[in-house]
DNA sequence: CACGCTATTTTGAATAGTCAAAATAAATTG
DNA sequence: CAATTTATTTTGACTATTCAAAATAGCGTG
């Protein structure tokens, strides 16, 4: 029942909180979705006349309890479809956000279930991502990042939270995905660089703000 | 670049005119369209505009080559997604019709020709209607249905040409989908009945209208 | 050939979503 | 704290798609 539009608007405000919790700003959800900044104030008194979200004018948006199952919805659709084009059409990881931001308003829930049991049911996606369960139950635990983390210590990559095609061409091909170890040797904050270290591998260089978009644990 | 609308009523435009050949009557175009007929009078006006359609005014409309060739993409999305949905996820070929309505517009290039490969380049969807070439090619055979063909000689069915998930459901109980042969023993003009055999099935009735929907070709 | 039925087109209005540009509020800064 | 910068909201306008209802054209029938 909601639109493409809507459906678009509710993934965003959700996935932007994921980082910064609180209210979501306007400019920050309009960036997000390619709209003027006044497109997106309509559109969210919209949403908010119908419940979805909360609106704090001047301040920001935050998503009801209605607007955020919706939203994990169509992130489930999104990431299912995303590991369905990686998994058995063999898809490059770093093409298929752009295919699933089309099929995840377009999948009906008997496909979806059906799509769920083919690939076993996934708890990530690709890129690691975590898939909301039917219920609208999503796992959000904190990792660190190849930015924050300890150095010196074997680590398993769990998630690159990047969508560009470009940077997920360049992790793949440097065998920065989930489930690679890696050390970080070095970290030079005043450079904004650090230097990895993986089995197998020559040591790479990293910027800090590219280190931030991934996550890892303690190896083991 | 055509929205989904532009898409659905150019695909209207081309399946109608597999029928009834010449143009095609606002009427027939408004029902296939669940739209008044305003509305569809309007829609065409626009897409004569822009070159996809001709539009004849009180007579009808006609696909243009242009137009044709985006109908033609459309309907091999809408046939490999149901191919799809049936033999990779089993669904019901019943229930294929309507997602498909959805996906067709949400299904890129590339995705369909992985799409194509995983299927093996199909030459037909579940229900036997012909999937187009990726160059627009499509097979226009014309068939016997069980209403018009001889009696009392085995046939095989070809293609089932009917959506409705009812329909289907009753064929498929009968054994009554493509490749299955049958013969017809009996056929009342009049009553507007028909008797079918099946090779360890029991003598089936149907009525005219239904067995019209059904094309068939002389078994071996 | 006039009459009436039917299909189609026109007209006027509504909804969803968007942008450009002006207005305003809030935050920053000297 | 007044002045300026920045973020947000408002206003007015436009496109795409739709419907309801009135107008019209094209029949066929008597
Ligand atoms: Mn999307
Ligand atoms: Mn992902
Ligand atoms: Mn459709
Ligand atoms: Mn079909």
């Amino acid at each position: 029942m909601p639109s493409v539009t809507v459906e678009n608007y509710l993934k965003h405000i959700l996935l932007l909180a994921e980082d910064a919790d609180g209210l979501i700003p306007m400019g920050a959800l309009s960036a997000a979705l390619s709209v003027v900044p006044g497109t997106a104030t309509t559109m969210v008194k919209a949403l908010a006349a119908d419940g979805l979200v909360v609106h704090i004018p001047r301040q920001g948006v935050r998503l009801t309890a209605a607007g955020r199952r919706v939203a994990l919805g169509v992130l489930r659709r999104h990431r299912l479809v995303e590991t369905f084009l990686v998994h058995v059409l063999k898809m490059d990881w770093g093409a298929v956000n752009v295919e699933a931001e089309q099929l995840e308003h377009a999948i009906s829930d008997t496909v979806l279930d059906r799509l769920d049991a083919l690939l076993g049911h996934p708890a990530t996606d690709p890129h690691g991502d975590p898939i909301p369960s039917r219920e609208g139950k999503i796992r959000s635990q904190v990792y660190a990042t190849l930015a924050t983390c300890v150095l010196d210590r074997p680590l398993r990559v769990v998630r690159v939270t990047e969508q560009s095609a470009e940077f997920l061409q360049f992790a793949e091909r440097h065998g920065l995905r989930p489930g690679a170890v890696v050390t970080v040797t070095d970290r030079n904050l005043a450079a904004g660089l650090l230097s990895l270290r993986r089995r197998g591998a020559r040591p790479l260089a990293l910027s800090l703000s590219a280190a931030g978009r991934i996550l890892v644990e303690p190896a083991r």
